[in-house]
RNA sequence: GGCCCCGUGGUGCAACGGUUAGCACAUCACCCUUUCAAGGUGGAAAUACGGGUUCGAUUCCCGUCGGGGCUACCA
């Protein structure tokens, strides 16, 4: 076990779980899963002003649900800071740090934005062609200009050397460290506080090498960052992990996901009533490929294919069609008692659930199920158009009626049926399919207007399997008491 | 603006110097059919552009264009 490779998900508590980090998370489980090793899950929250500690347990929801366990933590970094004062002050000691008097706000005080203005305004390191950037602290090892003022630390970046590391994804990188600005460790103590809170690099490195991360599977976007990472772990006398930057997804427009695109959290596909692994397999192939045709992988089979090798560079556009595609192939071939769980969970939601369809009618219910299946695309099919298999209560559907019931003999017809259905002493498939037919014939209608009128009449829905198959499912004095039942409402259009 | 990454049909992927450029979703047509799906068959649809290198480029190199990322005391 001692090469037993260890992974990680790092999410952040500054929104929901949304499918780019569910995607990420997918890729480290498998990796994880397929090489026998270590998931570890820790939640990042040093940014006390942005963080919403309330959303942490929607973001562990969310992985549950979609199945991916995690071996050890979470672990939370607002709860190791001692490991990070150490690091720090190690970095320091050895030289690899300063401590930075600059006020804050000179390099804007926490916004992207007004950061940018004021360094154009601010010269202090001017590029060939380009603006004027920050790039090293003016004060470099300065002296508080107060003798209240709390530093920050800063990583020093050597000058004139460049730096490099290896991608599984992304191949040999370099890069040069003139490139590099000397970033912040540790921010500067609030007032009340003894030490700053880590930065994002800094807590990344200290926990990846003290949890033995020995794979770092994680969004592109932090390509750029890495480099400075690479850094960190020298100057802390740790060998960097292997690195794997996955490429992203984005919106219909090729931007970045966000609200605008739309459902984006993994929360909104669970309560739409999308199957955890039919959106595994989606997520699965956003950004990786077995190499093979076959695009329809179970759980085990992505765990058995999965490598590194195998992931794009390519940023890929998410696409809910394709979902939807994956979901409905996994409500069709699913084998039956896998799908029911989830089925008696959605009838539960709706309020329409029975005790005993899980004990002596599990066998009614099972095959129900199995013939309601074709024909849905989300869970909650089961409990709107098929709602009239599982509960008396339900409605005639408007477009239905108006499609199906135009016919005005309908009344004494479907009288009549339920009167042949009702004298039936077998109640089977043939049986029904005869009596129907039969009156059908002697009234001198096709069979499909009796067909379909009465599809109606007794599950209230043009849409539903076929229709002897549905008289089965329901019974005998189920589907004679729905079309009594249905005579006045057929009357009355 | 600077640095970096990416660029195969509308979308997700395959082909990693030699294929009539393959598969899937979506789309169109047909078949099946009592509704609606599912399923089956077939069609339309791509190597961003321009230069090289090579006997031969989707594949290698350069440029252009397009998209993305980073450029915070965010992660």
């Amino acid at each position: 076990m001692a090469n037993s490779p260890r992974v990680r998900f790092a999410p952040s508590p500054t929104g929901y779980l949304h499918v780019g980090g569910a995607r990420t998370a997918l890729f480290n489980w498998l990796f994880a899963r397929h090489e026998r090793g270590t998931f570890i899950l820790r939640v990042e929250d040093t940014d006390v002003e942005r963080n919403k500690p309330e959303l942490v347990d929607g973001i562990l929801a969310g992985l549950k649900w979609l199945g991916l366990n995690w071996d050890e933590g979470p672990y939370f970094q607002s709860q190791r800071l001692p490991l990070y004062n150490q690091a720090a002050e190690s970095l320091l000691a050895s030289g690899a740090a300063y401590l930075c008097y600059c006020p804050p706000e000179r390099y804007g005080g926490g916004d992207a934005n007004e950061a940018e203005e004021i360094k154009e305004a601010e010269e202090v390191k001017e590029k060939p062609g380009g603006i004027r950037r920050v790039m090293r602290c003016s004060c470099r090892d300065g002296r508080p200009t107060s003798a209240d003022q709390k530093p920050a630390i800063r990583f020093r970046i050597l000058l004139g050397a460049t730096t490099e590391f290896e991608d599984a994804v992304f191949g040999r990188r370099e890069i040069a460290n003139d490139e590099i600005e000397d970033f912040v460790l540790l921010r500067s103590a609030k007032p009340g506080q003894e030490a700053g809170l880590p930065t994002y690099q800094l807590g990344a490195v200290v926990d990846d090498i003290e949890m033995r991360i020995t794979h770092v599977i994680r969004g592109a976007d932090h390509l750029s960052n890495t480099p400075k990472q690479v850094l960190l772990y020298r100057a802390l006398g740790a060998a960097p992990p292997v690195f794997a930057h996955v490429p992203l997804i984005l919106g219909a427009d090729r931007t970045r996901l966000s609200k605008r695109h739309g459902a984006t959290s993994v929360s909104s596909y669970a309560d739409e009533g999308f199957l955890p692994e039919a959106f595994r397999n989606f997520l699965a192939l956003m950004g990786w490929s077995s190499g093979e045709d076959i695009e329809f992988l179970r759980t085990d089979e992505l765990i058995g294919r999965f490598s590194l090798a195998g992931v794009s560079r390519t940023n890929a556009v998410f696409d809910r069609a394709k979902l939807e595609w994956f979901n409905v192939q996994y409500l069709q071939k699913l084998p039956i008692e896998e799908l029911l769980p989830h089925v008696q969970h959605e009838l539960e939601r709706a309020g329409l659930w029975q005790a005993e369809w899980g004990t002596a009618r599990h066998e009614w219910f099972a095959r129900t199920v199995d013939l309601l299946r074709p024909r849905t695309r989300l869970l909650p099919n089961f409990s709107t158009w098929g709602r009239a298999f599982f509960s008396d209560v339900f409605d005639y559907d408007a477009q239905a009626r108006e499609k199906f019931w135009k016919d005005e003999r309908l009344p004494e017809l479907l009288g009549k049926l339920a009167d042949a259905l009702d004298a039936l002493p077998d109640w089977n498939h043939d049986a029904c399919d005869h009596a129907l037919r039969d009156l059908a014939a002697a009234a001198g209608v096709k069979a499909g207007l009796l067909i379909n009128a009465t599809r109606v009449a007794i599950v209230g829905q043009a849409v539903a399997p076929p229709l002897f198959d549905t008289m089965l499912a329901l019974g005998k004095e189920r589907v004679v008491g729905r079309l009594r039942r249905s005579l006045p409402a057929l009357v009355s259009r």
